[in-house]
DNA sequence: GTCTATACGGCGATAGAC
DNA sequence: GTCTATCGCCGTATAGAC
């Protein structure tokens, strides 16, 4: 692993758990296993180097919205399912790219907002739109309700998953997992075709 | 209104937007209009009047939320929809405190974190039992389900709220509130009987 | 590219006069 | 309680040798 990788691996993760301000270049180095100025051959300067993580990091999240999709399996419902709890499983175990996406999403560090938003919006467009193709799926195939347009639905979708995010901090894994499944069953009855 | 009160107002919006670590002592002072060492005569140090203002702001979401289900109605499907848009509409609106106890919930200061989740729990706790009481009134009049129990529907209507917290960084009011609309009725046909 | 040494600013916090 | 002055620390960032 060259040099730049194990940076880019290393502010992953500190940024993730410690937020922009409370992650300093001497950690990243300590981290690296370089000193602090060795950095700045790298990156120009902090700034610089959280702009060039970022990108990566909601690369990586469309990336695995749309892995998580990937599922074999009969119905539609159980796609969406298994997707849901890959989403909550992976955020609940502090994954750290998801960490990160979610905390940078809503928390962007002052002054990089309007460099960030941008990506970011695009990047949800992006996730929602892999799911929309899914639900519009399960719509044709009579499984999900044609009253609610698939928009909307995957919007939903995502609302809970974050919402699931945020519980993380004061959560055990298992507690969120378990939380998961009740709003998992209030949303699917909330898509299904009714008659089911 | 006096110094302790003005510092307590200022810390609220500072610390809301701008993070623990961004927030200093400085930037309080001079918002609230005296200077720095000044506010050392009020708090010890800086962490014992952010936990001060986390104390005030746990009981002011508790209140917020009661006040919200507060609602005249006809019917219960009427005071959740009422109680959902005054939620997302303050929050959409960066109204600080309620930005406040989303963001502190979430991202805990370091070191702090203990301190902290004792109380924010236990308010998420009161929060969620308020809902309950409602939604369980909705299950007794025959307009809410009884196949899902009360806990998991309230849950699922604060993970909701929380995900659309979210949103308020990259989207605007309007936006936010449009997708408030989307993830409404997914809720509703969630949680309604279905005979409906 | 990596290091040691260092500049410079902002931070939290204190001392002591009024 | 509020002020001016100041301390000590740690942050980002740079200079310059190897």
């Amino acid at each position: 692993m060259h040099t730049k990788e194990k940076i880019l691996a290393s502010s992953i993760e500190l940024f993730a758990v410690n937020g922009y301000a409370g992650t300093s270049m001497a950690k990243i180095a300590d981290k690296v296993g370089i000193k602090k100025p060795s950095l700045y051959a790298h990156y120009k300067n902090k700034e610089a180097l959280f702009i060039d993580v970022t990108k990566k990091m909601v690369d990586e999240y469309v990336e695995f919205v749309r892995k998580s999709l990937d599922v074999q399996a009969l119905n539609i419902k159980t796609v969406l399912y298994e997707s849901f709890k890959t989403h909550v499983h992976d955020l609940a175990r502090n994954d750290a790219s998801i960490q990160f996406y979610n905390r940078f999403m809503q928390y962007p560090p002052k002054g990089l907002e309007s460099e960030l938003t941008a990506s970011m919006e695009q990047s949800e467009e992006k996730a929602r739109m892999l799911l929309e193709i899914v639900v519009a799926k399960g719509q044709t195939s009579k499984e999900i309700t044609t009253e609610l347009n698939a928009k909307s639905i995957a919007r939903t979708y995502f609302c809970l998953i974050e919402g699931l995010a945020n519980e993380t901090t004061i959560y055990t894994l298992e507690e969120v997992e378990h939380h998961a499944e009740s709003v998992w069953n209030v949303f699917w009855r909330g898509i299904r075709i009714n008659l089911e």
